[in-house]
DNA sequence: ATGTATTTTGATAATCATTCTCAATTAGGA
DNA sequence: TCCTAATTGAGAATGATTATCAAAATACAT
């Protein structure tokens, strides 16, 4: 159900904007809504061009950022140089915990810290648009 | 005080790690702890080219990275493409708001949200080596 | 279905901050 | 002072993303 929503959420954004639906853009899609969460934009291009092979980097970097513009996925950089893509539905959101070891990322949502710091930017006259949180470190299993 | 300390802790880092103390690092410290807290490479670079022409921007690049390494710097990246640098005693931390009409920096603390976020790390495993909170949105001036 | 204006694509070049290379210079201990 | 290793500055290299542009594909009106 969520996956066919987001994909009905990016298709009425292409019409909205004046755009054309592609098949590469569905090819895109398709592949991104059926990976795992966080994928870079080299990795989405690995597999893709497994199958796929005529379809561009380029092409892929544009689409993606055309996810994010639609709100179906939101663009996010660890500091490692590579840009990430995750699928959210709007509305959704939630922060990371980064594994410094193995590169697992993982979720969390906490809505008391989410309040708290609404009331740090009202404190000081910010309105906020959006926010950022990662936890570094090691996971469980790293750990050992 | 506190400037003081903070050159000497990088002077005992160079020391500890065999390192040479040089006439470029000295200047580049003196004009990074006298700076503003957030500078970007690109930053402190065009204010210490004033004064000393002759002083590489590959220098300016590997000396933060020194003072990063030694503790009296903190890299950051706020997704603009520009690292920027802060100075910090150690132990000290603060989060960001980043305005994303003007670009103002300003820092906050907030002890309730750094216990959240160790009982969230510690729900999932998780060892915090670092975390990184910001908050993107207007400032007061620029939403009027 | 066909034409047409517009968008999109793929390949390649460009970008841009940062990092690397390397010969020349410099620091610091013997 | 001498010697060895570290450092410097200039320019080249890097690497992910973005721009360019001719060719291809799409949407829509005819």
């Amino acid at each position: 159900m969520k996956r066919e929503k987001k994909a009905e959420v990016f298709r009425e954004f292409i019409v909205r904007e004046g755009l054309k639906s592609t098949r590469q853009r569905e090819i895109i899609l398709d592949f991104f809504l059926s990976s795992k969460r966080h994928m870079s934009v080299e990795e989405l291009y690995r597999k893709l061009r497994a199958r796929h092979p005529s379809i561009g980097y380029a092409t892929v970097c544009r689409t993606l950022k055309l996810f994010a513009q639609s709100g179906i996925a939101h663009e996010m950089r660890f500091g490692d140089g590579q840009t990430r893509y995750e699928h959210i539905a709007e509305g959704e959101h939630h922060d990371h915990l980064v594994c410094t070891g193995c590169g697992t990322i993982a979720e969390f949502e906490n809505k008391t810290i989410e309040e708290l710091q609404a009331s740090v930017a009202d404190s000081h006259g910010f309105l906020i648009h959006s926010h950022k949180l990662e936890l570094y470190g090691l996971c469980a299993r790293c750990r050992k």
